[in-house]
RNA sequence: GGUCCUGUGGCCGAGUGGCUAGGCAAAGCUCUGCAAAAGCUUCUACAGCGGUUCGAACCCGCUCGGGACCUCCA
């Protein structure tokens, strides 16, 4: 049962299989760090996050690399020849590696909090100034590119028409036609430094007043944007590796354009499977900066923000994620926040139950086969699922199904032996895989060196005793006041008691 | 204008030519000192209109609606 990814490259489903096995190239397109991550951010980073481990469970040796784009690009090429980092940083009076390092750090932070294992590199664009003017250094060489007035622009044309011959056209990824562009109507000075509306630029002139900028042999300059994912894959991943990852917005012109220049520098196609996660839209409508409706993880986190009804944890947004398919779009919405919320815990409470159990299960004989074969067959998905272009929704939802049934076990609603003693097992082992390795879900519950733990159970101990006197007002102020602390008690079955910490 | 995606029950969201996820919300029941939690049960949907088919939410066509990209963007 092969793992199965939809590939942008060619349109549907193929069978993954590594270039180089058990090696596994993967490169994801990591933020600008001009500014706070947003939700939108959150979904590629923990949809990715999700297939480097699941990739790793599957023995593959994956050396995963997302850049930091700190060197920022023009923000309207040929309009405004500013770097959109030092822009900024003027009006907050930061110096500029002042402001990547701020921002920077809270997306790592953001990170850390969603669970997202750090990538194996982390490169920045500019810790590989060199690297790019190497590479523009060979696209000139090699005829595809030019120099106008200290800017290098790649000729997109020739590119096309070459490449058309041999197979791949500029467009190949996106499904791009050049000729069916759309003609802006917009008036853009400096325009008439590139030979055609569609050529993009590798190097750029700076002016005076920009503060980021960089010796090369065209003078004194910043590299363009696309360059340096190029540059930086092709250093640390080759000149042809596995997986390129990255928003569904950046297919076009990003992605197109990478592959335009690794393919003129190194004779190939960089990468063999190109994957886009969808967007997170808010009201119907992408998330996104120009869209004015954005909101930052931090903001999530802390709930300080007029949309947000309340705080979300970040394992709730990892789950709210996780309970779509990556490449749809996903609402945003608080009634849905609230779901994942509510979901969340009842999944991590039954998992987190039967995880510890020791003594459930009976022997083969009168166990209950039809629950048996159904708990098997629920857990035997998993992977099925997961093959299935990583299809976490389905996981999540047989995790639903297998909560119900272990729910019904701890209230011993269905007997203890019910299942066999190997299918907890398998139950056991294969939940705590998924849920924590390769979703990467985790307990909310503060780490506080057990005090916590103390203290409520000695509140617990005087409920009881208050309870067993039929001291009601007592138990139930105990009961109360906890819960308007947020720490709900429940009274089990067999007479104890648990809580939870909202 | 070009390219493409999408419309699923109160809400969020899977999914596939026939077996009709899952979560949240709601209602009833069980349990409980009362609750909560949990369990059980109920709620059965696929924008509209045609067509293909023994059979379509799933395939095709049209209509209407929503969105993305073509500019920085996860």
């Amino acid at each position: 049962m092969p793992l199965k990814v939809y590939n942008s490259l060619t349109r549907q489903k193929e069978e993954f299989v590594p270039i180089n096995a058990p090696y596994v190239g993967m490169y994801v397109c990591g933020p600008t760090v001009s500014g706070e991550s947003h939700l939108g951010h959150a979904r590629p980073y923990v949809t990715f996050d999700v297939l480097y481990r699941y990739l790793m469970q599957n023995g593959y040796k994956v050396r995963y690399v997302r850049n930091l784009t700190d060197a920022g690009h023009f923000e309207e090429e040929g309009r405004e020849a500013e770097d959109k980092i030092s822009k900024k940083a003027i009006l907050e009076k930061l110096e500029p590696m002042e402001l990547v390092q701020k921002y920077t750090n809270l997306y790592h932070w953001a990170m850390t909090r969603l669970n997202n294992l750090p990538p194996s590199i982390e490169p920045t664009a500019t810790g590989h100034i060199i690297e790019q003017i190497e590479m523009i250094k060979t696209i000139i060489a090699d005829g595809y590119a030019y120099v106008s007035n200290g800017s290098v622009y790649f000729d997109v044309e020739k590119y096309n028409t070459d490449y058309s011959k041999k197979g791949q056209p500029y467009g190949i990824l996106s499904g791009r036609v050049l000729d069916d562009q759309l003609d802006t109507t917009r008036e853009l000075d400096g325009q008439d430094e590139k030979k055609d509306k569609s050529d993009f630029a590798l190097w750029k002139n700076a002016p005076p007043e920009h503060i980021m900028r960089w010796q090369s042999p065209w003078g004194e300059g910043f590299p363009g944007w696309h360059i340096e994912c190029s540059a930086m894959s092709t250093k640390y991943l080759g000149e042809e590796f596995d997986i390129h990852g990255g928003g569904m917005d950046l297919q076009f012109p990003h992605h197109e354009c990478e592959i335009a220049q690794s393919t003129v520098c190194n004779h190939k196609m960089p990468a063999r499977y190109w994957m886009h996660n969808n967007m997170i839209t808010i009201n119907g409508r992408k998330m996104g900066k120009s869209y004015n409706n954005v909101i930052k993880l931090s903001e999530l986190f802390s709930g300080a923000h007029p949309l947000l009804l309340q705080a979300y944890h970040p394992m709730t947004i990892r789950f709210f994620i996780l309970q779509s398919h990556y490449r749809g779009t996903l609402d945003f919405s608080n009634e849905a926040l609230q779901a994942s919320e509510k979901a969340l815990k009842r999944l991590m409470e039954a998992y987190e139950w039967i995880v510890i159990q020791s003594g459930v299960g009976g022997l083969e004989s009168g166990v209950d086969k039809a629950l048996d074969e159904k708990v098997l067959k629920l857990v035997g998905e998993f992977e099925e699922f997961m093959n299935d272009d990583l299809n976490t929704a389905k996981v999540v939802a047989n995790m639903f199904e297998l909560s119900s049934v272990i729910n019904s076990i701890k209230d011993k609603h269905i007997a203890n032996n019910a299942l066999s003693s190997t299918t907890v097992g398998i139950l056991q082992q294969q939940l705590k895989l998924y849920v924590e390795d390769i979703l990467g879900l985790t307990n909310e519950r503060a780490n506080d060196d057990g005090k916590l733990d103390g203290v409520l159970q000695l509140l617990i101990d005087i409920r009881k005793e208050a309870k067993s006197r039929k001291d009601f007002v007592t138990s139930d102020k105990i009961r109360n006041e906890l819960a308007a602390l947020g720490v709900q008690l429940k009274d089990e079955k067999d007479g104890g008691v648990s809580y939870m910490i909202a």
